[in-house]
DNA sequence: AGTTGTGTTGAAGA
DNA sequence: ATCTTCAACACAAC
């Protein structure tokens, strides 16, 4: 990929993996010569506000990309750590001329000028997306995320069964609800989370403080074996990426409820129901969760 | 043409 | 602490 689309839609855990791998390829060891916003609210949770990212950002060089739940994390020269979340609608284009980007995507409102030509913009159609810099190593990030202004507890990657557990039986809600608190657990989206809770076969309603530690054991596996899939798939879209729905992307093709509603659950022929929870759409056949 | 749905997350109120 | 609602913002679909 010398010069192409990162871009995926509704990313999560799965696509964030997708596009920092991408990014280890093509701008790892490259210097940001500068930066440039057209839209200074994506710099709104950095202290200081963009012109002082712009200044603490230049001339450093990028050593190394990473994620922590939907979180990108770059660790540049001068022990300093940016901090990426692409939201709903962020995603990351490499081209070459500005002039290039700016008629390849209306969207983009953020860019990083790089060494070599490079120019790594960032689309956001929706501008809820955010970027700030740390000056920090990453190994404070992981010890102490929350004090630093990340509200994330453990990736979903790398929690641990007693963790899981412990975050599951403590809290007061439903479980639905709770894989999609990054503060239980870091990287699922609403996709992931229908998708989880069918291969473990939990009904979305069930309070987590009842479930017993069987049906925990069923989450945790099926967590991995869900975004494991999906980031073998490539996320829900790359480079292929066509509508806001990520119809064409591989893991959309081979979701298994999300989005299904009224079709045949894939196991049992169930017509596959779609409820409100929180807000969220949940997709799920009342056959096979319980 | 106005309303609703889409998805992430933080803030504010109950 | 947890819930709901609203907010950021844009657009497709009804």
């Amino acid at each position: 990929m010398a010069s192409g689309s990162l871009a995926v839609k509704m990313p999560e855990l799965p696509e964030v993996e997708t596009i920092v791998r991408g990014l280890n390829q093509e701008v790892r060891g490259r210097k940001i010569m500068d930066v440039w916003t057209d839209w200074p609210g994506h710099f709104s949770r950095h202290k200081g506000g963009f012109k002082h990212f712009r200044s603490t950002v230049r001339g450093t060089r990028i050593n190394d990309i990473s994620r922590i739940g939907k979180n990108i994390i770059f660790e540049v020269s001068g022990s300093k750590i940016i901090i990426m979340h692409l939201r709903m609608t962020g995603r990351l284009f490499l081209t070459l001329r500005k002039s290039h980007f700016l008629r390849a995507d209306s969207y983009i409102h953020t860019a990083f000028f790089l060494s070599g030509g490079r120019i790594l913009a960032f689309s956001d159609v929706r501008k809820f997306g955010d970027i700030f810099i740390l000056k920090r190593r990453k190994s404070e990030i992981l010890a102490a995320p929350q004090e630093l202004g990340l509200t994330i507890g453990p990736d979903a990657l790398r929690i641990k069964f007693n963790e899981l557990e412990s975050a599951l039986l403590y809290k007061k809600t439903v479980i639905k609800k709770a894989l999609l608190d990054q503060k239980v657990i870091a990287g699922i989206g609403n996709i992931y989370a229908d998708e989880i809770l069918f291969t473990a076969g939990i009904y979305p309603l069930r309070r987590t403080s009842e479930l017993s530690t069987d049906e925990i054991r069923s989450i945790f596996a099926a967590t991995r074996k869900i975004l494991r899939k999906a980031i073998k798939l490539k996320g829900t879209s790359m480079s292929d990426y066509r509508d806001i729905y990520g119809r064409f992307g591989r893991y959309y093709d081979a979701r298994l409820v999300y989005a299904r509603e009224g079709e045949r659950c894939p196991q049992c022929g169930t017509r596959i129901r779609r409820i409100k929870i929180g807000g969220r759409s949940t997709y799920f056949c009342e056959e096979c969760q319980n």
